[in-house]
DNA sequence: TATGAATGAGCCTTCATTCAT
DNA sequence: CATGAATGAAGGCTCATTCAT
């Protein structure tokens, strides 16, 4: 997970006493936020670690000082970034009080402004995009992230179906009816927008709220009324 | 496209005569199959052209015969493995007879079968990847092959609107319905899938279908009766 | 020396009959044309086999079946443009009526017009640069050129010793007051006029009788008197 | 400018303290010195930036440290041994003293001890000699070298001319007749005197006293008494 | 602990040379 | 004889990593 402020560029000696030992600490997490950054934007292989240690503000050999290598870097990010988010939706999700469209809408958007705006969305891009060069990585990611939130997605549309809102699903399937529309703005976001003008056209909200609405009605009883 | 037969590794003097010549003309395919596949394994920095070339069956120096650098080599590799197939779906899309239910769902298989499940589907996972170590070609990529495939998408279903099967909808947003699946599932295929045993439970066809069917359902008229 | 009509850069099949043999027996000439173009005006390294090839309109594996490797070529091209110009001169010059000066005029000038002007100044040019690269070749065109050439102006300034129009002269030294400004010329043509601007205002006539003008007066005896 | 020590090539752990940050400023100098004397030697593209990198007793990767690239390093070795030494020269013959004469005499040796006989009489060679692969190069060397060269040794012969002690001279012309024994003179010191035995007899220091008296006499008015 | 100069393995690219046709 | 496709050794340059300071 990103920290609050991004890293200075340059810091020459600017506070005063233990300004040191605050920078000593921080240092892994602000080399981490680099790295991110730079890795989403260019690639594991296209980002020289001179580039993340110049971004973080400080030297190419302090970066290893505190990662042996740039493959270490790389899988501290991953680490690093997905730190268990899930315990804490699953508690939200399982007090949530509204029907099931609205559990559903909620989720999304959750999803949305506290992974998909964020810089920790690079990560999904980035380890799918590395995921040949790095397959531990990969392999770590999906037991970390995608079977958790599979799992999430899972028990939203169990609440669904098991309350009649929604109508009997295949569940397997079904709930990579929400997770590719994830993955696909995260892919799209990260890859097509920044270099392609009539890319930037797709508002990632309206987006949401239009698979969701799509999706959903689909899913519904036919019995249900429309709204 | 991939050339029906992979080039042999070594073929000492079989054919008689004008051997040389249909050497020539198959070289640059053989190369552009075998920078497909290395660089979809392996991602385009982590490709050595050396490599290519012995998977072509030839050596270093001949690749650079018929390709200008290894930049012009993945270049070539996207291009032509997305040569015009949009005139020749839309010709096809266009005569089709039956209901917008069967169009949909035929349009999405014939995807699957002729670019989904054959190397071809690499390059997307390909330029996604790289899109930010080639804007160019992530440029390139959108206007060539994103674009006519949302026009294309854009057709069947303002087909489905008109002739009163699918309920009003707004285009520019419901078109990355059908988008959004493909995607994932060429992200998913390329990235997790390889490394993740887990991730292999999803079947791709299995998969377009639900996926179809949720979807149209969510787009039928409410009056149209279910199944 | 240069063949009177330069190579085409592409003859295809233009001559009717024994077309081909009169090709062939020019081939290596035409070669060593080319060659020499393309040295003078790129240095030896510089110069790729196939150009030489191609400005003589054959294939660069023809160009291999005349000349074994590229440094073949290149000391067939100075033994070619040297052959035994001397001979014919010393003859010329034995014969020569006027007095020195005159003498001393004529020889500088037949040397701009025979030499200087044409293509085969370049040589010069190119043994003096290549020197390092290729010893054995400036040791023999020492022998072959600046020996007789240095031991034909030694003849020429003794006979004006010798008739009483010179003042004594130290001969080994006073012979490179007229090599001097030649060498001088041919670097200075081939070298920085190409590609200078304010060098081209040095007009190699005006600059030959400059320089003659100059160096006769100073050893022409005190007593004969200025024109 | 050469440096007064050449690189050792190998230098391990002599010197105690802030040994790096001496090295560091004496880098760039020794690399240039490295090459100065390797092109010199062998030409541009015979040298291989690791024998440059080797004789300056550091590794490839160093020289690409200070120097962008290969044309860069040589570009720094014509500048730094060519860095404004005309602006001294003229000062220095601006308060010149003696005749005429006795100016052109010191002139011409004071270039042989301070650069014809140094290392940096190589770089004249050497960028006449790459002139057609570097035009820039020659361009660059024009203007910074043989044009304020040209022009010293034109105030010297105004001068001479001013004072009544030379003719009336064409000077855009008279001025070569000083410049072309110098070129001369390099040339043959770094092409053929290497690698011919018999060009060694030409011992430069003679060589430019009997030029010089050659020349002067010519240019010095008839009734000037002969000495 | 932090620095950044130094390293050297590795990769893309060139081009003289070969040889099957 | 002529061709030009193929080769592969060589060299410029990059950049992750090390280590003396």
């Amino acid at each position: 997970m990103p920290r609050s402020q991004p890293a200075p560029l340059a810091d020459p000696a600017s506070a005063p006493g233990a300004r040191r030992a605050r920078r000593k600490e921080a240092r892994p997490g602000e080399l981490i936020d680099a790295a991110l950054a730079l890795f989403v934007e260019k690639g594991f292989a296209a980002t020289r670690v001179e580039e993340v240690a110049a971004r973080a503000g400080v030297s190419k050999g302090t970066l290893f000082l505190y990662f042996p290598s740039k493959e270490d870097l790389f899988k501290a990010v991953v680490r690093e970034t997905l730190a268990g988010r899930f315990t804490e939706w699953n508690a939200e999700f399982d007090v949530f009080e509204g029907d099931s469209v609205a559990l559903v809408q909620y989720a999304m958007r959750s999803w949305w402004e506290r992974i998909g705006m964020t810089p920790a969305s690079g990560i999904t891009k980035l380890v799918m995009s590395e995921a040949g060069t790095f397959p531990e990585i990969a392999s770590f990611y999906q037991q970390e992230v995608i079977n958790p939130g599979l799992d999430l997605v899972r028990r939203i549309l169990q609440r669904g179906v098991d309350r009649g809102e929604f109508r009997p699903l295949d569940l397997d399937h079904a709930v990579y009816s929400l997770i590719a529309p994830m993955i696909f703005l995260l892919m799209w976001k990260h890859s097509m927008a920044p270099c392609c003008p009539s890319s930037q056209q797709l508002d990632p909200v309206t987006f949401i709220d239009t698979q969701v609405d799509l999706i959903l009605h689909g899913m519904l009883k036919p019995s249900t009324p429309r709204r």
